[in-house]
DNA sequence: TACAAGCGCCTTTTT
DNA sequence: GGCGCTTGTA
């Protein structure tokens, strides 16, 4: 490892109280953590576990370990307590289940989870979704619970809607019921019994650490600073480390001003600044510092390199997000080309619906590419519901879980059923599970939801039984044999089930992998540990080690960095976004620090893009460039310029059009084109696809030659499938295979020529 | 009960 | 443009 310059080798010393590390991009900050803690370690002897380092993703803590071990040796750092602030807090209140008011395999509610909770309450209490969504509920919710605040905390002030502040209050009697707990829980619960002045435990947790670091500082909220300085209450060594220009979540709570006004909590506390950038090319640097240099509040710092200049940022005008995607799969072939490992290069874009098209377009040209973030896998039905088996073993408090596997595989639990359950737990203050044990007990039941139930009951009896004998990936695949599900998959036998099954594997796959790593660890694997991991698990920490290029949002890509980075639609609107309801001065500040982020990731190259118009969400739009493209100085960058005028694409068809229109003159025919796009999808009803309809029922009209097995069609639903048969009886009904969804016969009209 | 179609919804960024 | 819920049909 290289030596450190003197203001790293500063902050890595510093020892005792308070220090705040101001760290530019690329300073080498990831080092000075190293170090920091290697020399707490090595020279302090501090044993590991008084020490905690809270990273942002749980990749960077499980990095971070890898090359304390290098410098320490595995068995000291296999003690130290690293990782998020919702991963160490899990941890932490596991042992301090009890003074948090938890059971100790309490579950963590995810997005979708917490969603399900409130539709329930809305339906309850008969309140229209739409008027009250759910969304919106929890919004509000989180945001006060972000700052500390509960429902009883509020109910004395005025200016808080009733019906909401039920919700609230609903929302967390729901949660505790279900001994569940949601992110903002996690820190709350946490930092409640770290202040707590009278608890054993409060006073154990304020003891407990002596040495906490905090990285990306920038990115804390108030309850998060909260736990750490309870953390830190006794040994006031608190080091923290971030950079004010790199602040980007102000919309999940975070507040820039904890890290600007940390000096005035500490009086006393050492300041260091990195300065110097070790990253990247002069060129990049100049940019990035002029995409920041217009921010109106920041802490005064300079960020310099004595990097050679290098290649200038190429920023690219396109006509559109195709030919956007065309530009990055050319640039991406270029860059490879040349030598650069797939894995040194990315692709940026500011919203995930932008990722579809350079999809398609990687995809078409075989390079292969992995999407950090999305999520997907654990999002799929058959994924949730073994989940939700496996959480409900695990908890069986947990309504949410109860409710989605209920019926799942189907067994005759109808909805008129599951609400008699609902309303006897409610009454009785149980949680659904309880409650329908009682009933089965007490003999309540009759009929054939009498013998449903009790089947369910056994069931489930039977599968908590076996668990304490089962590894967790067994008892997946008991889960999977004794509730139906795989037999039900296999007897189903399409294409869909095959994908399916398969997910369903990767999923069993998945749990082995942790348990593998838990065993390395020498831990006992548990399904409450695995549970975690998978709820916890950020968007970075699932990105696989192949050799591939990567695409992801730009928040995704905070703390990462890249040889080649091709940053995408830099538009009025796109990049800075512009929400409903984001008009404000800070919505705005805030862009720009995510633009200068994601500038600051490239270490040789950089390219930008700007398209002049882009369809997104199903509708086209013209553009302006980004502003933030004006801000780049010109000695850094080259532009390039459009090369053919912009054209409404909204058939496949364009996809393989050899079609090169005129040069493009200037305003007027610019405005034509405007006007003509306009008209157009003026005069298209709602979701009506103007030109690919016209082309199919020409198709049509000419019948028996339309549509022949062999070609290929496009589904709304199922994607792109070969058709098998054709039949004809009136109107034309088409059989047709797609990949993952198997064969399925449709009428001809929904499908399209693909 | 299962499947297909229709409809309305949303559309920032994430632990 | 896509998703999930609701509706309609066999």
């Amino acid at each position: 490892m290289p030596e450190l310059n003197a203001p790293q080798a500063e902050a890595a010393a510093h020892t005792d109280g308070p220090l705040l590390v101001f760290a530019g991009a690329g300073s080498g900050k990831t080092r000075v953590i190293t170090f920091r803690i290697a020399n707490l370690l090595s020279q302090h002897r501090v044993p590991p576990y008084r020490i905690l380092a809270v990273t942002f993703t749980n990749k960077a803590a499980g990095e971070l370990k890898a090359r304390l071990e290098h410098l320490a040796g595995a068995d000291v750092t296999r003690d130290l307590w690293a990782g998020t602030f919702h991963s160490v807090c899990a941890r932490l209140l596991r042992r301090y289940h009890e003074e948090a008011g938890l059971g100790p395999r309490f579950v963590i509610y995810d997005e979708s989870d917490q969603k399900a909770v409130i539709s329930r309450l809305l339906k309850e209490r008969g309140l229209d979704d739409r008027r009250m969504p759910p969304r919106w509920v929890l919004s509000k919710i989180h945001a006060q619970k972000r700052e500390g605040h509960g429902p009883d905390d509020l109910d004395a002030q005025t200016g808080f809607d009733a019906e909401w502040l039920d919700l609230f209050k609903g929302y967390q009697k729901a949660l505790h019921a279900s001994n569940a707990v949601d992110f903002e829980d996690l820190i709350v619960l946490a930092m409640r019994v770290a202040e707590d002045p009278e608890s054993a435990a409060g006073r154990d947790l304020r003891e407990r650490f002596r040495y906490v670091l905090v990285d990306e500082f920038q990115d804390t909220n108030i309850t998060q600073y909260r736990l750490v300085r309870a953390l830190s209450a006794s040994s006031r060594n608190l080091c923290v480390v971030g950079d004010d220009d790199q602040s980007i979540y102000r919309w999940r709570g975070a507040d820039v001003r904890i890290i600007r006004g940390f000096r005035r909590d500490f009086p006393d506390a050492q300041v260091v600044k990195l300065e110097q950038n070790y990253r990247s090319s002069a060129n990049i640097v100049k940019a990035a510092l002029g995409v920041i240099a217009p921010a109106l509040e920041r802490e005064p710092k300079q960020l310099w390199t004595d990097a050679a200049l290098g290649e200038p940022v190429r920023i690219r005008t396109v006509p559109t997000e195709r030919d956007e995607a065309a530009f990055i799969v050319r640039t991406v072939r270029a860059e490879l080309l040349r030598g650069v490992d797939p894995k040194g290069i990315a692709v940026f874009y500011r919203v995930h619906a932008q990722s579809r098209v350079i999809e398609e377009a990687l995809r078409a040209e075989n390079v292969p590419y992995q999407i950090i973030g999305g999520m997907r896998f654990f999002e799929r039905a058959e994924v949730k519901d073994l989940v939700a088996y496996l959480r409900l073993i695990d908890n069986p408090k947990s309504d949410a879980d109860l409710l989605r596997v209920i019926n799942v595989p189907a067994r005759g639990i109808g909805d008129k059923t599951v609400d008699r359950v609902l309303g006897a737990a409610a009454e009785r203050s149980l949680s659904a599970f309880e409650a329908l044990s009682a009933l089965v007990r007490e003999g309540a039941l009759t009929g054939a939801a009498k013998t449903k139930l009790c089947g369910f009951v056994e069931l489930m009896a039977g599968l908590a039984g076996a668990a304490p004998g089962l590894l967790p990936s067994e008892l997946a695949g008991h889960v999977l044999e004794a509730t139906g599900y795989r037999s039900r998959l296999r007897e189903e036998d399409s294409a869909e089930s095959d994908a399916r099954l398969e997910n369903l594997q990767e999923l069993i796959g998945s749990i082995r992998e942790y348990e593998e790593g838990a065993a390395a660890r020498s831990e006992p694997p548990t399904l409450s540990g695995w549970l975690e991991r998978v709820t916890l698990a950020s968007a970075v920490d699932a990105a696989k080690d192949v050799p591939s290029i990567s695409l992801m949002t730009v928040h995704a890509a905070k703390g990462l960095e890249f040889t080649t980075v091709i940053l995408t639609g830099l538009e009025e609107e796109t990049f800075p976004y512009r929400g409903m309801d984001s008009d404000g001065i800070d919505d705005l500040e805030e862009e720009r620090r995510l633009a200068y982020v994601a500038v600051t990731r490239a270490r040789e190259r950089l390219f930008i893009t700007h398209a002049e118009a882009r369809t997104l969400f199903g509708r086209t739009s013209y553009k302006l460039a980004s502003r933030f493209l004006r801000d780049l100085p010109d000695e850094a960058v080259v532009r390039e310029g459009v090369q053919r005028t912009p054209y409404l694409s909204s058939s496949p068809r364009d996809l393989d059009d050899e079609y090169s229109p005129p040069p493009r003159p200037r305003a007027p025919a610019w405005q034509a084109a405007v006007d003509q796009a306009r008209a157009r999808m003026g005069t298209a009803r709602p979701g009506e696809r103007v030109i690919d309809r016209e082309a199919f029922d020409d198709l049509g009209d000419a019948d028996a030659v339309a549509i022949r097995p062999g070609d290929r069609v496009r589904h709304k639903q199922f994607g792109r499938g070969v058709v098998e048969r054709v039949e004809h009886d009136g109107s034309v009904t088409v059989v047709a295979r797609f990949p993952g969804h198997g064969s399925k016969r449709l009428r001809a009209e929904y499908l399209e020529p693909a």
